[in-house]
DNA sequence: ACTTGCAGTAACAATAGGATACAGGTTTAA
DNA sequence: TTAAACCTGTATCCTATTGTTACTGCAAGT
């Protein structure tokens, strides 16, 4: 089952011999993690490799962590943080907190440690997700009930649809008129990571189609959007 | 309008480690908190600091945390109780709250996970104080009284379940047409950490389905969502 | 028209998830 | 202390779901 622990993480650190650690540490846990050796870059990073999660050393070279912190939160950046330090002051924590960290480690630290403490920063975060409010959404005389995890039609006709098939049709039809692409649908809803070589998703999408049947039950389009993704749209009658 | 968020936090905690750090991260959001060292100092600050909210180690000097719950609850003393615990001692000890907890976090854990639970009770018992108590639940012909903890058909008919199977037939009654996913239910009602393994709530919805006998008798359905949870539903006849 | 690059389809294979029976271990009651 | 009730792990079966491979169809551009 995918979506479990599919996630990606960026470390900021620029001690040589920690990060090798963490890298080795990480590697066959995380598919998809990267490290930067200083501030400067671990900006550049957040922004085009948009990390779930980041682990933040507070002494770094350019820029140091608690600006980076500083500068991420000030763009309304919300991705949990946790920091690294050496000093054990409860000033240095404070201030780390003030800055608006979700947590802390202080060096010397066990890589399981650490690994504990981002399995429980996504265990909150997902958590955190599925509490959210689910709307149910009406496209046409389609209703798509998140709690209920149904699909039915407005003649109280129910379409069964397989859980990766009713993620899929609930997050397009949360970005109606949208254009989905591909990656992002493997990624944040099949959990995929985003270089995976897969045909899956057309295969979901035929079967959804299948399963909303004739035009004339539905009144909303399913469409390609070629060479970027797919979308959904209302059908005007 | 403006929320009234200031309440009285009261941390029992021994390890002066993790005291130190939630002291720092407490510290800006709560201006009313005070932190004991062991489970006497906790007893005597309970009845003289009179928290709206306790955060309580389990493993304490002197008096452990289980006991000071016991020792609260039985001198009726309501006052919401997050447990702090590690894996271990939850999945032994800790089956279905007896004790009396309201939520339980599992060391190691993000001072922000605890701060999301503190903030999640803290709400939920505002809206409580005028809301609900636990009221019979009644889904076709079958009716779910949480008080005499008695479940029983329009027939008179009782069915006797076990608690865990009670508790779970409730807690999904509550929530009828909604897909409650496993996690869920294993962690709220049944007291485990959220990443555990296990099949023990197959085996219990098995049992309920037993108990509720041939599809005659009763007009509820008791639904598998593949991949999520399970779902009450009342049966279209 | 032919090629090229995607999108769609079909059939099969691998897998995961759910149901059930059984049994060990633990708590509760007598 | 024993017996019963209860909870939950293991093993197994079975089905639904998922994903891979290979093939077809379509449209745009040369």
């Amino acid at each position: 089952m995918p979506e479990e622990t599919s996630f990606k993480l960026l470390i900021v650190e620029d001690d040589p011999g920690i990060a090798t650690m963490l890298k080795a540490f990480f590697a066959p846990k995380v598919p998809n993690f990267k490290i930067a050796p200083d501030g400067k870059q671990g900006l550049e990073l957040i922004s085009s490799f948009n990390p779930d999660i980041i682990i933040l050393d507070i002494v770094l070279p350019y820029v140091d962590g608690l600006s980076v912190l500083d500068i991420i939160r000030s763009n309304n950046i919300q991705t949990p943080v946790i920091l690294l330090t050496d000093k054990r002051t409860i000033e240095e924590k404070l201030r780390g907190f003030e800055h608006g960290a979700d947590d802390y480690v202080t060096k010397p630290f066990s890589p399981k440690e650490l690994w504990m403490r981002v399995q429980s920063i996504i265990r909150r975060t997902k958590t955190m997700e599925s509490t959210e409010r689910q709307p149910t959404i009406t496209i046409g005389n389609l209703s798509i009930n998140p709690v209920a995890r149904e699909v039915k039609l407005s003649n109280k006709k129910l379409l069964s649809l397989t859980k990766t098939e009713f993620d899929i049709i609930y997050f397009l039809a949360k970005r109606k008129d949208q254009a989905v692409p591909h990656t992002v649908i493997l990624e944040k809803v099949m959990g995929y990571s985003p270089t995976s070589e897969t045909k899956a998703l057309v295969i979901h999408i035929a079967n959804i189609r299948k399963k909303l049947g004739s035009k004339s039950l539905h009144s909303i389009k399913l469409l390609a959007v070629p060479g970027v993704g797919y979308k959904i749209t209302e059908r005007q009658v």
